[in-house]
RNA sequence: GGCCUGUUGGUGAAGUGGUUAACACAUUGCCCUCUCAAGGCAACAUUCACGAGUUCGAAUCUCGUACAGGUCACCA
């Protein structure tokens, strides 16, 4: 009997031969140095912050050399695999901006011509380049059952050896055609295994585009390739796809390197050109003083619905992941403070390459920050109006009920070189901002500081609002009357007077201005005083002057 | 246990044989100021886990130790 034959006993029913394969999924073409990188998840749950990190990395590294960037299920396993995860996973991605230039769109759908970009529909191929290997008497079946491994496992673990099924561990490696053949007809399941070469004595170097070069010993497992549902295994599906998709950057986490030396044994084996390896550190957080990684059963950070739940801007966790991915974009956003990530030229050299990166809230919190104080008035108010549609239904109503005064209000001291930072959420700024709305305004609680005598307080505001107040004031005719107001008040209207003879007076003009805010807002920290009054007008003013009593 | 990787201030990190060991977040203090938010200035590692070695010179190279992480499935 031919290898050919016995090939095809093991393997029956196969379509295409490996060289078809070959033919169908030609070179790429594409520009001298473009990228080709992929987001492969397998579809057992929701992506979270750890996923969307890699695919983010990918996704600007195929970016910026435009090269391809495509998404592969990975649904080989079909115990773990969820209901609809495809549609699942790309759903979550959508706020995210995580597009891809081809892949699978759903289930039975997908764009690009090197589909199908769901493993489960590959089974085909990757039996083709199996019986290739067994032609080359490359790859062998095996019979062993889970118990029998279960057992050798146990013998070795005894004797302290190394784990595994190889050299005079892997006996079905010595079966013969006949043999398996026999035990085939007879309905015995069974794996094909790869008839490792290598030596575990050896070593086999693995020049890491972000951890640099590493040395492994050479894999000398007889690893599984189809397993015994027919199909493949992760390292056995990662090799053929990436070859056949012309995958030129593998962006995984690090959990991978580990078995890049059975991932680069199969690419020699199959006579493949291997793809360069890119390991990223995965995403840490400190729990109580020890690291541990981001978890997203432990963390709600972890999942990516809290940033759109809490109102965390998404193009402020952008930003973050790209200060994550190479340290020295924060610099550079500094000096470009109006500049996108498209802009910024990342570099693998510059990527962590240690254990991991502290997945710090406040330090996104503070980007937030900063994101939102760039944002124009239009631009944050149509993502306070999106947010609370969502989650906060009263206050979406009265926003868009009122959509010109409200973007004024947003506006305070926004469209100016030092803009204001108060808020890190969307979800922030209804707290700052609730009193300028009738709906919302309470008359209680009022927040006074040094000057708590009502009729104190009554005589200062129906002074300033009867013979002070000018709507038409520019702001420094607005501050000096309030100067003005204070001096004839017995306050002191210059801070610099009151800080050299405070016993001259009974106060200051912070204390006058004070009375007046917390009059208007109940509140004793609110943004510039000035533009409150402006927004609320001359009736409301005297309105909530008159109510606080 | 075997194999692989890592360890720079409270935190994230620059740094690849000669630097006063960047920068950012946090914290503290001062200044500015009608409150707040900002902003400005300053303080915060005599030292890069520890111990040896190479070198005129080491955070950077070598070895050892400790600690941490990863991995050793018919899961990815």
């Amino acid at each position: 009997m031919t290898n050919k034959e016995y090939a095809d006993i093991l393997l029956p029913g196969v379509k295409h031969t490996w060289e078809e394969y070959e033919e169908m999924y030609p070179e790429r073409d594409l520009p001298e140095g473009a990228i080709v990188t992929r987001y492969a998840p397998s579809p057992t749950g929701l992506p979270h912050m750890g996923n969307l990190f890699q695919a983010f990395v990918s996704k600007v590294f195929s970016d910026q050399t435009n090269g391809v960037f495509f998404l592969r299920i990975e649904d080989t396993d079909t115990e773990r695999s969820i209901e609809n995860g495809i549609e699942k996973i790309l759903e979550a991605l959508k706020p995210f901006n995580i597009e891809f230039t081809e892949g699978a769109i759903s289930q039975t759908e997908y764009k690009g011509n090197y589909g199908p970009y769901i493993q489960s529909k590959r089974e085909d191929i990757y039996k083709a380049y199996a019986k290739k290997l067994i032609e080359e008497d490359l790859a062998y079946p095996s019979f062993a059952s889970k118990e029998e491994l279960d057992e050798i496992r146990r013998e070795q673990e005894l004797s302290k050896q190394r784990l595994g099924y190889y050299g005079r561990w892997a006996k079905d490696r010595f079966i013969s055609h006949e043999e398996a053949i026999e035990r085939i007809n007879n309905g015995e399941e069974y794996t094909i295994r790869l008839k490792s070469p290598g030596d575990f004595f050896k070593k086999v170097i693995l020049n890491d585009a972000i951890k640099g070069k590493i040395e492994l010993p050479e894999n000398d497992i007889d690893e599984i390739l189809i397993k015994s549902d027919g199909l493949p295994t992760y390292h056995f599906a990662h090799v053929i796809d990436d070859h056949l998709m012309h995958t030129t950057h593998v962006i995984r986490g690090d959990e991978w390197v580990s078995s890049t030396n059975k991932h680069l044994q199969m690419f020699e084996v199959l006579g493949f050109k291997a793809p360069k390896y890119c390991h990223i550190a995965p995403l840490n957080k400190n729990d109580n003083g020890t690291i541990r990684k981001l978890s997203k059963r432990k963390d709600p950070e972890a999942t990516l619905m809290y940033y759109i739940e809490e109102g965390i801007p998404v193009g402020a966790v952008m930003l973050y992941l790209a200060t994550i991915t190479n340290s020295n974009f924060e610099a550079w956003l500094d000096a470009n403070p109006n500049g996108k990530i498209e802009d910024f030229k990342f570099d693998f050299k510059k990527a962590n390459s240690s254990n991991g990166s502290l997945f710090d809230l406040p330090k996104l919190l503070n980007i937030s920050k900063n994101y939102l104080s760039r944002l124009s008035k239009e631009e944050i108010y149509n993502k306070l109006l999106e947010y609370t549609k969502e989650y906060d239904k009263d206050f979406y109503g009265i926003i868009s009920k009122y959509p010109e005064y409200t973007k004024d209000i947003l506006n305070i001291e926004r469209e100016q070189k030092k803009p204001r930072k108060d808020y890190a959420k969307y979800s922030d700024i209804k707290q700052g901002i609730w009193y300028m709305y009738d709906e919302l305004y309470e008359a209680k609680d009022y927040e006074w500081q040094k000057i708590t005598d009502k009729e104190e307080i009554k005589n200062i505001l129906n002074t300033y609002i009867n013979e002070y107040y000018d709507e038409n004031d520019d702001k420094d005719t607005w501050f000096s009357k309030i100067q003005d107001l204070s001096n004839n008040l017995g306050y002191a209207g210059n801070m610099k007077d009151y800080k050299e003879n405070p016993d001259n007076y009974k106060g200051n003009v912070a204390d006058i201005s004070t009375v007046i805010r917390v009059a208007l807002t109940t509140k004793s920290q609110t943004p510039d005083l000035y533009e409150l009054l402006r927004l609320i007008g001359k009736d409301k003013i005297k309105e909530r002057f008159n109510q606080f009593d």
